[in-house]
RNA sequence: GGGCAGGUACCGAAGUGGUUAAACGGGGCAGACUGUAAAUCUGCUGGCUUGGGCCUACGGAGGUUCGAAUCCUUCCCUGCCCA
């Protein structure tokens, strides 16, 4: 680690965008200590993360707890993002009975590459530093592992609220899911963390870090925690399980499309959330909103168009705005729809699955009796029709899936 | 180790010898209406094939029966109580 002194911003400023936007801090006069210690020695705090790297699509869910760290770094802090390659090659069973597919560790390494690609859009590279957490679980020995555990008691553990509610519902409880708490504290420990972000859901986990800390004689972290995203469907947080979720590596159209599909109700909370507008800016929002001044429609679609604008250009959003409103409203055909050549002539709902629009035939067939198929424009009414190939056609699918039929001579 | 209650489709949950690919609810998908919003209404929600049909599926394996998710045996798993 560089030993060069840094000048860090003062204290108020620090504290005010850190405090932007974040649930809780706890506690907050620790956090105020540190900052106070670091601009004193010039030395940065430890900030930490932790990813999950099973599931390497990260959404606009994590981009929230992300961009906090991304303030840490532009404050002068060291980001620390810990890669759980060791959680995810047992499985993480939270959530759900089934064991999760074990992961190779060249599966988790790769996965840990792809999660620094897509977090990088938001953290800087600079003053980031990425660690495995197999590195330090990995050579535990089950010695160690009693050790760890004689640290943390039962009711502890049973006070985090899913854990008891699944023990009062006498829904089973395997013995190394109450370890994961501590396994994820372990890594606080490893690092010594000064700070530890999270989303709302793992404030738990996080307490825990500093207990364990505290057994290590190690000063605890500051815990932040930030507020969930809901997802597209406006119910559920954001995840990927749920496939409620705009990814960060969305096409543009599609990150335009799917935000105008969110309810209505979600709007300021996604201003606030994914493009960090601050509460007077949210408050006026609303204010221009219930005075009619703003149709929720226009709303969202300014909403649609900074979001994709943040992760792209504002050009490429303007581009998906248009192409959009060509579709949608105009009910024209996107520019980019994927050719499929078409031979002979073929039962439709075959070239359905052949064209991986679909996963059965059955399903194709319930979809066309559904109305929800069609070719330029018509409704095919028979699920037994053949596609005559005949120049092009385009072949529409449910809501937005497109297919765009070239017929093309054998040879 | 003993006693009791359970294991059904994505989830929850009925069904206790045939009419059960399996009620009902949630979720999901599609259609109508819209602003790809909400609310509402409608349809669909195992696979393959259509001429009938065929295959897979009620924890696993066997068995009884013309016929089993439903009965029997055995094994596995979960929760509760006792030790």
């Amino acid at each position: 680690m560089a030993d060069k002194k840094i000048t860090f911003p003062p204290l108020n400023e620090q504290i005010d965008l850190i405090r932007r936007g974040t649930e809780e801090i706890i506690p907050e006069e620790e956090l105020e200590t540190k900052l106070k210690r670091s601009i004193e020695t010039g030395k940065p705090l430890d900030v930490k993360l932790g990813a999950d790297p099973s599931r390497p699509d990260l959404h606009l869910g994590h981009a929230v707890v992300l961009q906090k760290m991304r303030d840490f770094q532009d404050l002068g802090h060291q980001a620390i993002l810990i890669i759980g390659d060791f959680t995810a090659m047992i499985g993480d069973p939270s959530g759900g009975s089934k064991t999760r597919p074990a992961l190779t560790l060249e599966q988790t390494r790769q996965n840990g590459q792809t999660y620094f690609d897509q977090a990088t859009k938001i953290l800087s590279s600079k003053r980031l530093k990425i660690t495995n957490n197999s590195e330090w679980l990995a050579t535990m020995s089950f010695a160690n592992v009693i050790t760890l555990a004689s640290k943390y008691t039962v009711s502890q553990i049973l006070e985090r609220d899913d854990f008891s509610k699944r023990f009062k519902a006498e829904v089973p409880i395997s013995l190394h899911e109450l370890l994961y708490p501590l396994v994820q504290a372990m890594d606080s420990v490893a690092i010594k963390s000064d700070v530890e972000l999270g989303g709302t859901d793992q404030k738990f986990n996080l307490l825990v870090g500093r207990d364990l800390q505290r057994a290590h004689d190690q000063e605890p972290q500051v815990i932040i925690t930030c507020p969930l995203l809901v997802g597209t469907g406006g119910k559920e947080k954001m995840s990927k399980s749920l496939s409620n979720y705009v990814a960060l590596n969305d096409f543009p159209n599609e990150m335009y499309g799917k935000t105008l599909s969110i309810p209505d109700e979600l709007m300021p909370d996604w201003f606030r959330l994914t493009l960090f507008y601050n509460d007077n800016e949210v408050e006026e929002l609303k204010k221009a909103f219930e005075s009619g001044e703003f149709h929720p429609r226009d709303l969202k679609r300014r909403l649609a168009r900074e979001l994709v604008a943040r992760y792209t250009s504002k050009k490429t959003a303007q581009r998906a705005e248009e192409e959009f409103d060509r579709i949608f409203i105009k009910k024209d055909v996107p520019d980019d729809v994927d050719a499929w050549s078409v031979t002979e002539p073929i039962a439709l709902t075959q070239l359905m699955v052949d064209a991986g629009m679909i996963s059965s035939k059955g399903e194709a067939r319930r979809l066309i009796e559904g109305g929800g198929v069609s070719i330029d424009s018509e409704k095919v009414a028979n699920p037994q029709l053949v596609y005559e190939p005949k120049g092009e056609a385009i072949l529409k699918v449910g809501k937005r899936k497109f297919l765009r039929l070239v017929a093309s001579v054998e040879g």
